[in-house]
DNA sequence: ATTTAAAATGTAACGGATTACATTTTTGTC
DNA sequence: GACAAAAATGTAATCCGTTACATTTTAAAT
């Protein structure tokens, strides 16, 4: 491969000089600027960029930790963030995490050891160990979507509390009072907030929280239809189920539907994220819409302003979400 | 950020050694060795390996291009790259094109400037502009899924034509003898392959082909609903509907069942990737299953065997597929 | 034509780890 | 204890752009 050196003997000047032809057009003569061009030509130089990054210390890649790409709505999150990134010069080093500790870890490292300028978690799990952060203290990290609320980092979230407190109010609305929830993995912060604002909507219209009415689940379609399957069963059904996100939902309709239960009429479905294909199960899903690309883009451009050190105290931004009503949900059916 | 100077101060050897001693522990004396691991604790050193793969000249990081992570079939095969990148020291930068040329060659041109070692294209269209192409003339690059055959770089793909064929057999096996097709977008070379396989079909079975059975799409379920729409309209209405993808396949479901037509009973339809959701509507998908994560995984490790000159000849690997039978395919109503 | 300021270009150091080659130290043998 | 061979360590070049600083050339003003 060529490199400077040899564009600058083709062209008969100095490195510096062809450096700067490239870089500050301005800064050399008309003359030069076009032996150099040809030059470049010639030799087919294509900058090592590698070196600019080696020389610069800026890497202008960005890690992002995602639990799994598989997840709709992660991947538009993702998409979102690619958007951003490229319009800001920077690439994205995207790292499927399976939510494994080690290759979290692994690819954490890359921030420490000079390979990424900086870190976007999607799902804010246990603190890093200290090998990864820097001199400072503080891995330049934005966390996205799932939130621990006691680090000192930027966070761009949803207000997961008061969306499922306002779903949870629109099956009240419906006449529904024995509500099913299909929980989030424990782990999970969104688990906390969804099942607190669920408990809150409960506790404002005087109706008591039974442990009962919860249900195991992991984001996947198949948890949803295994729980399905159970809340199906259940002696005093409930007339409403609301899922931790869509998957769920639609796995659960899969299986509430096999019992021959109809929705809405026999049991109201609600999720939660608006994924593309909630629009188009049967029937269509009542669920939250989350700005998911945007999502991405606000990480991005906050890890960025992180990284350039325009931001001083760690912002948290909450996103606005919306209420999509759709067939899923229905008046209760009167026993 | 302490460097491999201070290291080399810290322990009082040279830079030399504490290269040997993190490199090659065996070619040190122990005693030396533990004088340049305490120095290294003491000094917080961590290795800039942008530097090391500066000098190396090998970035282990694969840029892979694909149209859109927010298809699920895309997503699970970026899983599988991962997963074996992970496994062989390589990172995957993801550049999400959306099918913009300007996007994928700038993507690309990070292997001709150095910032990756090579290529994986998911959807292979036109052959890039010699600005990305390397000395040889040739740019270390796989093909994965969608396939050019003039190309001369290694692919991973399936049979299209084959499963296609074997779909509609599927479909002719049950009585179907109209069986209306939606495609995906004429460039894709996709496209070309599964309607070939249709017709192969068709052919054997000595039924006319008809092109107003077919029905334009572009892989998204918004275009598989419009679709489904205009073919619910039909005056000779087909009995079964074969769709590019899955996507496709649930959007033409819906569109249909709105309609009134109930599936299989009154039209069948058979999708192709089998996704997760396909296993979960209603009434489950009849598929082609592609062993997406394999495809990313042999992708992955085909292109880094080019990468280390492991390979003359550019390999064509054909991925088996299978059909899977479920409830939206039955035999053809009797008109 | 002379002086001065401005523009253009050149020289060389720099970033951080690796490694060929040189040198020093250790080990082993007689 | 002397010497050879092996092991350990050190010195310095290298990868390739960028840029501070030095030098030369050009342009402008008197």
């Amino acid at each position: 491969m060529a490199n400077i050196r040899d564009v600058a003997d083709s062209a008969g000047v100095s490195v510096a000089t062809v450096s700067r032809a490239l870089q500050q057009p301005e800064r050399v003569s008309p003359k030069t600027r076009t032996k150099v061009m040809t030059a470049v030509d010639l030799v087919g130089y294509k900058p090592n960029l590698m070196a600019v990054k080696f020389r610069s210390g800026k890497t202008h890649n960005l890690v992002v930790l995602v639990p799994t790409v598989a997840n709709v709505f992660f991947a538009r999150v993702i998409s979102g963030m690619q958007e951003t990134a490229a319009e800001l010069g920077y690439s994205i080093l995207l790292a499927n995490t399976l939510g494994n500790p080690d290759i979290e870890s692994h690819y954490a490292k890359m921030v420490s050891t000079s390979q990424a300028d900086g870190l976007i978690q999607l799902r804010a799990l246990n603190p890093f160990d200290n090998s990864m952060i820097n001199d400072n203290g503080l891995l330049p990290m934005v966390n996205a979507c799932e939130v621990i609320d006691e680090g000192n980092y930027p966070t761009v979230s949803l207000d997961n509390r008061a969306a499922a407190k306002a779903m949870t109010e629109h099956l009240l609305g419906l006449g529904h009072n024995r509500i099913a929830m299909i929980k989030g993995p424990h782990s999970s912060p969104l688990t906390q907030d969804r099942l607190s604002g669920y408990k809150d909507a409960l506790n404002d219209a005087n109706i008591a929280f039974d442990e009962d009415l919860l249900f195991p689940g992991d984001f996947t379609l198949q948890a949803g239809y295994n729980a399905g399957v159970t809340i199906a069963q259940q002696v005093e059904r409930p007339t409403a189920v609301f899922c931790e996100n869509d998957e769920t939902a639609i796995g659960a309709m899969q299986a509430l539907k096999q019992a021959g239960l109809r929705i809405p009429e026999d049991i109201s479905v609600a999720g939660f994220d608006d994924i593309a294909f909630s629009a188009f199960c049967d029937p269509p899903l009542t669920t939250i819409a989350q700005p998911a690309e945007e999502f991405g883009r606000t990480a991005v451009s906050l890890l960025i302003d992180v990284i350039n050190g325009k931001i001083r105290k760690a912002p948290k931004v909450i996103m606005p979400f919306e209420l999509i009503a759709r067939g899923s949900t229905g008046p209760a059916r009167i026993v």
